[in-house]
RNA sequence: GCUGGGAUGGUGGAAUUGGUAGACACACAGGACUUAAAAUCCUGCGGACCUUAAUCGGUCCGUGCGAGUUCGAUUCUCGCUCUCAGCACCA
């Protein structure tokens, strides 16, 4: 029988399946590892052999990791809340759940064909009460504590409350509104991205550009009552937290951008005819004295308050054409400068020089204080508003070129700056901010950019909130009176009078008839703490029991994509933070080693169409000669890059006579790589692929495509050839095609081959560390085209079947149970290499003179270096060509250098 | 503009701390087997040149461009070009 994947792998699934192969528990015996792939969100369009490649590749680590003796984790589940199952079901008035539970099991099936080594029976779903239950405990915790700043660590609102006895005499709305100040998570009238097309807001890594990334939607600002996760206490320690994780410096990047920490100083400037003082943020305090305007943020309160009489009326303009301008029209138009005087003056602290007070938009009002002191001569946004409105431009830093543009470096020497004259401007800025101090004006000053994080939307298909409000005031449910369960609703859309879908819920209330919370949890809610559950998923009175947290702690290695790095990647990690200051986490951090794997993109096929006769198409070569458009064409129809005609001709009525300008009497295609989508006919499925060539074929392949972290296209062009390993692996241990049983001998193994045999251990053994698993699949190749029609022992095949494992485990488990074994091959121990076959038995001496090949030479394995030497000298005698010269002479070994004499 | 990657044959990609560049695979070409095709197996495959009847053998150039360090650079340093990704009025 040949190589037959497919009535190998159904077997080998159904025999992992039924035996619970891949069920895992707590060991104390073993030492853990924690494999997690990001999970996926079940959409309609089901798998691409994009997603699958992330997965491939923690199986092999999970598969290698269980091999050397480790109790592994590997679960999967889904993300099942989002968008796209609530539009669909306002279009078609299905049920989210419905097309959400058909999705979940299309994945499934097309996952386990795959033959993933997940432990099912930790499957979690987002959108399972009993799983959401413990998202909305997580909130309830958050809204009953508040971050301690001395502490550096949340506590207990109780905490809080012993320290300020006055509350106690405030009214209960007086009081709660004190401490929705301190909650982590509450509830505040705040700027939100408002989209009016989706009828919801949006936290800020779900807009792009002014567009809902979902979509492409029109956001604007609104001012609006909204639920928070007051995050930005965390972002120290979500800043410190990255230096000891293992993940990639451009994701840890991303993050620390995200955060956005920014040294400096707060200074206030007295404002003159006023005993208010304007405050300001800046990280040059160095360049105080180059201070030459102060600029407001349009939506700042200091805007109207500042506005004299005669400016008035100038202000109000420049008010109002800002708030017309969205967001949007702002980011379009970057360079064009506007802004208006506000008629009043503040006071320089040390020089007590009036400075005229602007507003302009270049000034945002959500960072900082919303108001800045303009350098212009050291900052280039400065430079360019006192350019426009002719303002004063002061160097106070030796450098640059001022006439054409701001001098933003630190490394030049201080002048025109008084006291801080001749110091070097990287050391002038902790004077000044000494200065300011003692002045009582200024004090030394860390911001960040991070936000709140929104944690309201106006959506139904989301976990509801816990909450309810009694007279007005909110309230969180006790946890045994969790889950709150998603209603049912009529519609799907927000009420007539505009609240959210949830407000059609009939009975919408706490069983004491308290309205409950009509908004829901936005998508990275129900995927911030997914890796504490899979710990123990079944649990009813806990996110996961002590016993289970201990023992599993965090997630060893992580895979996924970095188009979350600064959505879910950040919020886990405040999730994690939080629920380990309320002692429930053992750890700070969710995720040890993280790995992004990179987007496989379609692989586009394009015909050639005469514009002088639509019916004509050119092949690829001949195109240039003619007056041609380029259409896509359906990948299916085209085999390395060459168009099945027939196929073609069928595809569309309007093809039915097409005509063909062939080169060698073929056409070509062009080709392109793009997003896999519908639209470029160019999405490849798993089970496709999987029917063809088996499962196998395809885990190896999308191994073999390149480096796992890379973006590269998929091209169906080289799947022929690991397939052809697989048939080849099959003769060598089977003799032939046809053979049904392993063809065995006694004769021994040559050192040649265990040679070979050793060094695929070694070399496969270091490419799965090294996450390498391209170059491992060569050798795998190398290997069997070695050992073909020959090493054909038990114990080759062995060594064989348990390296194949990870990589084409439906092959290597046949294989293995064709040796007469009856477990898994999962459950066999990882092979070592024997250090004596990794070193060559005759060591190839190279001797290399000026860089130059002199000679090279055999010596007997064992050789000292004194021995080589010699023989080196003595050859290097017998050729006599060398004398008279200065020469630098190197010897190698197996092809390393070992020494060399002058 | 800023930050972080990347650039190696016709193609995807290999190359421990600097040490014989191009492993492995695809494509292509030639051959064997076959009535034929498929499959399989074998050979060649960066460029220029020398040598030869042809092999064998040998030389020079070659890892985006230009310098530098070094006996020796795909690898390290500096300066560019192109490209991918992320951020972007964050004071």
């Amino acid at each position: 029988m040949a190589y037959q994947p497919e009535s190998i792998e159904k077997k080998w699934q159904n025999y992992w399946a039924k035996n619970a192969v891949y069920k895992t528990g707590t060991d104390p015996k073993k030492p853990k590892y924690y494999v997690l792939d990001m999970f996926p969100y079940p959409s309609g369009a089901g798998l691409h052999v994009g997603h699958p490649l992330g997965y491939i590749a923690s199986d092999i680590i999970c598969r290698f990791r269980r091999a050397q003796g480790f109790n592994v984790l590997h679960p999967m589940g889904w993300d099942a809340f989002g968008l796209p199952a609530e539009q669909y079901a306002i279009q078609t008035g299905q049920h989210p759940a419905t097309t959400t539970k058909k999705n979940i099991a299309t994945y499934r099936e097309q996952l386990d064909k795959i033959g993933l080594s997940f432990d099912w029976s930790r499957e979690v779903s987002t959108c399972d009460p009993e799983y959401y239950k413990w998202t909305q405990w997580a909130f309830a915790q958050m809204f009953d504590h508040y971050y301690d700043v001395k502490l550096d660590k949340a506590m207990p609102i109780s905490h809080l409350e012993k320290q300020h006895p006055e509350w106690t005499k405030l009214s209960p709305a007086a009081r709660e509104a004190e401490l929705q100040n301190h909650r982590i998570a509450y509830l505040a009238d705040l700027p939100v991205n408002w989209c009016a097309a989706l009828g919801t807001v949006l936290a800020n890594d779900e807009v792009k550009d002014g567009l809902s990334v979902r979509g492409g939607h029109p956001v604007e600002q609104r001012i609006m009552k909204q639920w928070s996760l007051r995050i930005s206490p965390y972002a120290e320690r979500l800043l410190q937290g990255l230096e000891k994780l293992e993940w990639s410096e451009a994701v840890k990047e991303m993050q620390r951008n995200w955060i956005g920490k920014s040294v400096g100083g707060e200074v206030d400037f007295a404002i003159q005819n006023s005993t208010d003082s304007l405050r300001i943020f800046t990280t040059r305090p160095d360049t105080i004295f180059g201070v030459s305007f102060m600029v407001l943020a349009p939506e700042s309160d200091w805007s109207l308050k500042l506005a004299s009489s005669a400016q008035r009326p100038a202000v109000d303009a420049y008010l109002e054409e800002c708030k017309k301008r969205t967001e949007r029209d702002r980011l379009a138009d970057v360079k064009r400068v506007s802004g208006v005087f506000t008629g009043s003056y503040a006071i320089h602290p040390f020089t007590k020089k009036p400075i005229p007070i602007w507003i302009g938009d270049y000034v945002l009002g959500g960072y900082g204080t919303g108001a800045i002191m303009a350098v212009p001569a050291h900052d280039s946004r400065d430079y360019a508003f006192a350019k426009h409105f002719s303002l004063p431009i002061l160097p106070v830093v030796e450098g640059g070129n001022i006439e054409k543009e701001a001098f933003e470096a630190t490394d030049g020497k201080m002048i025109n700056s008084d006291f801080m004259n001749g110091l070097q401007a990287s050391s002038a800025i902790t004077r000044a901010i000494q200065e300011l101090e003692k002045l009582g004006v200024g004090t030394r000053k860390v911001n960040y950019r991070l936000r709140d994080a929104i944690f309201s939307r106006q959506r139904y298909w989301g976990e509801p909130f816990p909450v309810y409000y009694k007279d007005g005031l909110p309230k969180v449910l006790p946890t045994e009176e969790l889950p709150v369960a998603l209603p049912e609703v009529d519609k799907y859309l927000p009420t007539e009078t505009g609240e959210p879908p949830l407000g059609r819920a009939k009975n919408w209330q706490t069983k004491d008839g308290y309205p409950l919370e009509l908004s829901t949890m936005p998508g990275f809610a129900g995927s911030s703490a997914y890796y504490f559950r899979y710990m123990d998923p079944k649990n009813s009175k806990e996110l996961a029991s002590k016993e289970s947290l201990n023992y599993w702690q965090n997630v060893d290695l992580y895979i996924g994509g970095a188009e979350h790095a600064t959505g879910h990647l950040i919020y886990s990690r405040f999730w994690c933070k939080f629920l380990f200051d309320i002692g429930f986490a053992p750890v700070e951090e969710p995720f040890k080693k993280l790995v992004n794997q990179g987007l496989i993109q379609g692989r586009s096929s394009y015909v050639y169409r005469l514009k002088s006769d639509v019916n004509t198409f050119v092949s690829y070569g001949l195109r240039d000669k003619y007056d041609t458009q380029a259409l896509h064409v359906d990948v299916s129809f085209v085999e390395n890059d060459f168009l099945n005609l027939e196929a073609f001709r069928n595809w569309r009525p309007e093809y039915k006579n097409a005509k063909f300008i062939l080169e060698d009497d073929r056409y070509r295609c062009g080709s392109a790589a793009e997003k896999m989508s519908k639209s470029f006919y160019n999405v490849i499925n798993p089970d496709q692929v999987v029917a063809r060539y088996g499962a196998d074929t395809l885990r190896l392949f999308e191994m073999f495509l390149g480096p796992l972290e890379q973006f590269k296209p998929w091209n169906m062009s080289g799947i022929e050839g690991v397939y052809r390993f697989l048939q080849k692996a099959w003769r060598w241990t089977h003799g032939n095609d046809e053979s049904e049983t392993l063809s065995l001998s006694t004769t021994p193994v040559s050192e040649e081959a265990m040679r070979v045999l050793h060094q695929t251990i070694d070399k496969v053994t270091k490419d799965i560390q090294n996450l390498s698993f391209n170059t491992a699949v060569s050798q795998f190749m190398i290997c069997v085209n070695e050992l073909s029609g020959k090493a054909q022992t038990k114990e080759v095949f062995e060594t064989f079947a348990v390296l194949l494992a990870p990589f084409a485990p439906h092959f290597a488990e046949e294989l293995w149970a064709k040796l007469g074994h009856t477990t898994s091959v999962t459950l066999a121990p990882w092979p070592a290499a024997n250090p004596q076959f990794l070193v060559a038995n005759a060591m190839k001496i190279v001797v290399q003179v000026n860089g130059k090949l002199r000679d090279q030479f055999e010596a007997p394995v064992g050789s000292s270096e004194a021995e080589v030497f010699a023989i080196a000298m003595a050859r290097e005698a017998v050729q006599a060509q060398l004398a008279g010269k200065t020469i630098r002479k190197q010897i190698y070994v197996n092809g390393k250098l070992v020494n060399f004499v002058v």
